[in-house]
DNA sequence: CAGGTTTATGCGTCTTTGTGCAGGAATTTT
DNA sequence: AAAATTCCTGCACAAAGACGCATAAACCTG
């Protein structure tokens, strides 16, 4: 056989199947497996294929949206994710909610951090399922094309079942007298299912955020553990809820 | 023998076989290796045959094995994509698997129609959440980073409780006897009770892997009830599908 | 038709290419 | 952390190719 012709081969299984074994190759082409890997390295170099350990991937599957525009205080997103990425360690059952903090946090994960995701947050589930050692599990139900996650009663139930090591909420509105408010009455009852069935509830706001109030209540603020902003714990604004017992980071 | 004579017989042979091996030619016309060697490269510099180490190619083979344009397959997969939304009208409950070809019927559905879709596949999902008129029922589960759906017996059970009006699977390889086949046990699990669970199965496969066989098996031919690929329904490659009683459009 | 020229072919030698193998390093899985 | 794969490097060896040369047939040309 020659050398192209196997080339070709190899590349037709790649396109037909999305992946390729370099074991399953050789017994199929009965060459060495010294071969396909400098064959596979070549079509790699090429650009025709992508070459990872064991085999190849076709280019066509891997790409993936990624849609980082438009995010809203990006910055201060960022300083809230590296905080609440220090509540993390390994082998926790972590759910989250959606919103682009919670998407921000997503993006920012160590690497090497091992734990498991717990979300219906579509968003979200795409951002953990780039990653190389998180295990995602989603919440099905129906989804809600506003907040872009699953909502109703079977996700409610599903959450119910679990009992998380954290959850972190994206806040929308955090008030002293109100607690936590949100303006979708679906989304409410998903996070409230989340705080009830989570050891530890932290919130992600952003400070503009802090103080402000929407139609639909959540919670009150004596029931999360912890709230995280871009400021530093003893700025001023957060103050009274560090007295009213929210651990402030 | 003519010098002409020869060459014309291996451009002959070339575009026959696609290929040619020096080897066989320099036995079959009985002269030496190297006379062979100087026609190809006469014939390969006047772009009549594609010299490679050990013999030649046809110009066609390079066009048809080593398809140049980025996405592989996509036109097919978009007559695919039509003929599956031919299928579908507004208020039906339709259950998706993964998969390139679903993906690209998901993008192809048109504005106006009002369905419900179910699946646990990250893109697709992604895709209907786009969609202006469209429902979306996300199947929980732990994702499969392989396949980017959501696998396990949850999902399986959730898939159970349901009876979509029609079950769209992406077919990794059909064949006469084996029937449907994959390589991903949990998928095909998955895809099982998919099978079971809705009042009607539509494969859809491009025809290049109509006839092909993987490692598992996830059903009998009998089991669907109908196979769409980018061939006219009677093009010959699926009679004997048709004959086994699959509907094919 | 003789003598020179071109063309086609085969042979020997040396290089290049393609392939497999052994070992140790790197990576993944358990 | 240990075990199993997979990968890389260098090497050996066979197959294929390149180049020069020799030979012989074909083909001018006066």
């Amino acid at each position: 056989m020659l050398k192209k012709e196997r080339q070709a081969y190899i590349l037709h299984q790649v396109n037909l199947h999305n992946k390729v074994l370099s074991s399953s190759l050789c017994t199929d082409i009965n060459v060495s497996e010294d071969t396909i890997r400098r064959d596979l390295q070549e079509l790699a170099t090429e650009g025709k294929v992508i070459k990872v350990h064991g085999g190849a991937l076709s280019h066509s599957f891997n790409q993936v949206y990624f849609s980082t525009n438009g995010v809203y205080s990006q910055n201060q997103k960022k300083v809230i994710a590296q905080k609440a990425i220090s509540l993390i360690s390994n082998g926790m059952f972590i759910l989250t909610s959606g919103g682009t903090t919670i998407l921000e946090m997503a993006r920012s994960l160590p690497p090497q951090l091992k734990a498991t995701f717990i979300s219906g947050s579509i968003p979200a589930i795409l951002e953990y399922m780039h990653h190389p050692n998180i295990e995602v599990i989603v919440i099905g139900d129906k989804i809600s094309k506003n907040s872009k996650i699953t909502v109703g009663s079977e996700a409610i139930a599903k959450i119910m079942q679990m009992k998380p090591d954290i959850c972190f909420l994206g806040t929308n509105a955090i008030d002293m007298k109100q607690g936590i408010t949100d303006n979708d009455w679906e989304v409410v009852q998903l996070k409230k299912a989340m705080i009830e069935s989570s050891k530890m509830v932290v919130c992600l706001s952003i400070a503009e955020k802090v103080n402000s109030v929407q139609p639909i209540k959540v919670c009150e603020l004596t029931e999360i553990d912890m709230l995280i902003t871009e400021l530093p714990a003893d700025d001023p604004l957060l103050e009274p809820y560090i007295d009213a017992g929210v651990k402030v980071i």
